[in-house]
DNA sequence: CAGTGGTCTAGACCACTGT
DNA sequence: CAGTGGTCTAGACCACTGG
C-alpha cells in the first residue's frame, strides 16, 4: 500500500503535477485521501525523500525536492593557464556563474597522515593539512583537505592561511615544483551523519568522493586533495583523448 | 532514542565489533535490550540502510553490508592501443582482475532520440541504441546505452548485436570517423525504482550517472553513452595533465 | 516449526511553523 | 492558535528463512 501511494506521488512530481519547491500533500490529506493510517502514508513520504524527489520540513510540509545550480567542474580546471588570477578558482568561477562564493572554517594544521593518504604522498612522517568548506549562496557544497609533505610546505606561503594568488599549486611551482599532472579518483557513496551536517544535506542526497594527486615533474606526489561534494550540486566534466 | 540506537551500532561497526557480513543484533533482541517498542529500532535500522552500513534480508536478518570489490575505470580505457583484442574491453578487463564477466539484456533498435541525446549528437532525426547489462560474479554493476546517429550506424556491423572485436569504437574508426576525443560528465544521485531493479541495488547505494559523447577527428559528436553504474561497484580515475 | 524482518493500525504527545 | 511533521507505543498479521 505504501508502495503504491509513493508511486502515485512519483508519477505525479514527474508529470508536473507537482513541480520543484511545491507542497506535497500533508499526511493528514493522504491519510483521508487513501483511507490508510498514518504510518503507512509516512512510510510512503520516506521511500520519496530516499529516493531524493521530497524533503521535509518540520512544521511546514513536504516539498518536490529543489534542484538547485549544478557546479560544472571542467577537467582543465588545474590548468597553468587559469591560475594567474588574483582570486581563487573557486572565486573566479563562481562570480562568473553569477552565484555569491564564500570560503569557511579555513583550518591548517600540521599532522600525521592517515593510512591512505600517507601511501599516496610517498609516506612522509607529517603533512601540513589545510581543511576549508566551500559555500555557494549560502550553501555548502563542498568540504576539501589539501595534504602536502609538512618538509615541503613547512615555513612556506602554502601553510598560511592564504597562500596568496594562484593557491598552493602557484606556490608548489615557485618552490620548483613544475606540477605535471593530477590523478583523481572519484567514488559516490552515501553521506555519514558528519557529512550530512557540515555539508547540510537532505535526505536523498549522496557525496562525490574525489581524491586528486598532484605529481612534479619528477613524479614525486607533492600534494593530495581530498574532496567531498554534494552530489546534487556538481557535475564532473572530463576530456579523455583517443590516444 | 532511535539515534542513540543507531549511533551505538554504528560505532559497533566502525570499531569492528562487527564485520563486513555480520549479523546484527534482531530487532527483537533490540527491543528488549533497550526498552523501546519495535517502531523505534526499526527506525534506528532503517537509519543504518539509508547510510549504507547495513543491509536487511527478510527472514534472515540486518546484516553489515559487505564491499563489494570495486572496478576501476582509468582514463586511457578507451586508448586505441586498448582495442585490438578479439574481446570487449570489459570482459577482459573483468577477467585479469579474477571476476566472472557476463553481458546481458542486450538490445539494439532505432529510435527517437531524446531531447538531451538529441543536442549532444547534433540533432539526429533518429540514433540507433545499444543497450545492455554488464554483471559481474552474476552481480549487475552497470547498465549502458550507446546513441549513435542512425545516418552513420545503419546497415553497418554496429547495427549488428555483436559488432565485432574492439568493438563500435573500432568499427567507427574502420568506417573513416578516426575518434580524437571524448567528452566525460559524470553526476551521482540516488536510483530511480526502475535502477533499483535493473542493477538490484541493496537502499542505501547511489548510483553514478556518466554521460561519454564520442568525437572524431572532424569534430562531429559520432556516439553518446549513457551508464548508470552502481556506486558501490566502481572507481572512476582520470589523469590531468598540469597543461 | 521458530525466528526473522515487512507492513499496517490507532492512538498519543511533542516540536516547529505561520497566522 | 491550528496545522504541520517527528517520535514513540502496543499490538496485530504477514512473508520469508532455515532447521
Amino acid at each position: 500500500m505504501f508502495r503504491q501511494i509513493a508511486d502515485a506521488l512519483r508519477e505525479a512530481i514527474d508529470k508536473g503535477r507537482y513541480r520543484e519547491g511545491d507542497k506535497l500533500p500533508s499526511e493528514t490529506d493522504l491519510v483521508d485521501h487513501f483511507g490508510v493510517s498514518r504510518m503507512t502514508v509516512r512510510n510512503a513520504l520516506s521511500l520519496l525523500q530516499q529516493e531524493g524527489l521530497a524533503v521535509s520540513e518540520h512544521g511546514k510540509g513536504v516539498f518536490v525536492r529543489p534542484r538547485p545550480p549544478v557546479r560544472r567542474l571542467a577537467s582543465d580546471r588545474f590548468a597553468r593557464r587559469h591560475r594567474d588570477q588574483g582570486k581563487a578558482a573557486f572565486t573566479v568561477e563562481a562570480e562568473a556563474a553569477g552565484s555569491r562564493p564564500e570560503v569557511d572554517s579555513l583550518e591548517v594544521k600540521e599532522e600525521r597522515p592517515s593510512q591512505d593518504i600517507s601511501a599516496r604522498l610517498g609516506s612522509p612522517r607529517k603533512v601540513l593539512a589545510r581543511r576549508r568548506r566551500y559555500l555557494l549562496d549560502g550553501r555548502p557544497v563542498e568540504f576539501a583537505t589539501s595534504y602536502l609533505p609538512l618538509d615541503l610546505a613547512r615555513n612556506t606561503p602554502i601553510a598560511q592561511p592564504n597562500p596568496g594568488p594562484g593557491g598552493i599549486y602557484a606556490r608548489l611551482e615557485e618552490m620548483g615544483h613544475r606540477l605535471d599532472h593530477f590523478d583523481e579518483e572519484i567514488r559516490a557513496r552515501m553521506p555519514s551523519p558528519a557529512e550530512v551536517r557540515t555539508l547540510q544535506l537532505a535526505s536523498g542526497v549522496p557525496v562525490i568522493h574525489l581524491v586528486r594527486t598532484a605529481y612534479d615533474s619528477e613524479g614525486r606526489p607533492v600534494e593530495v586533495c581530498d574532496t567531498v561534494m554534494a552530489a546534487d550540486a556538481y557535475v564532473l566534466a572530463y576530456q579523455l583523448p583517443a590516444n
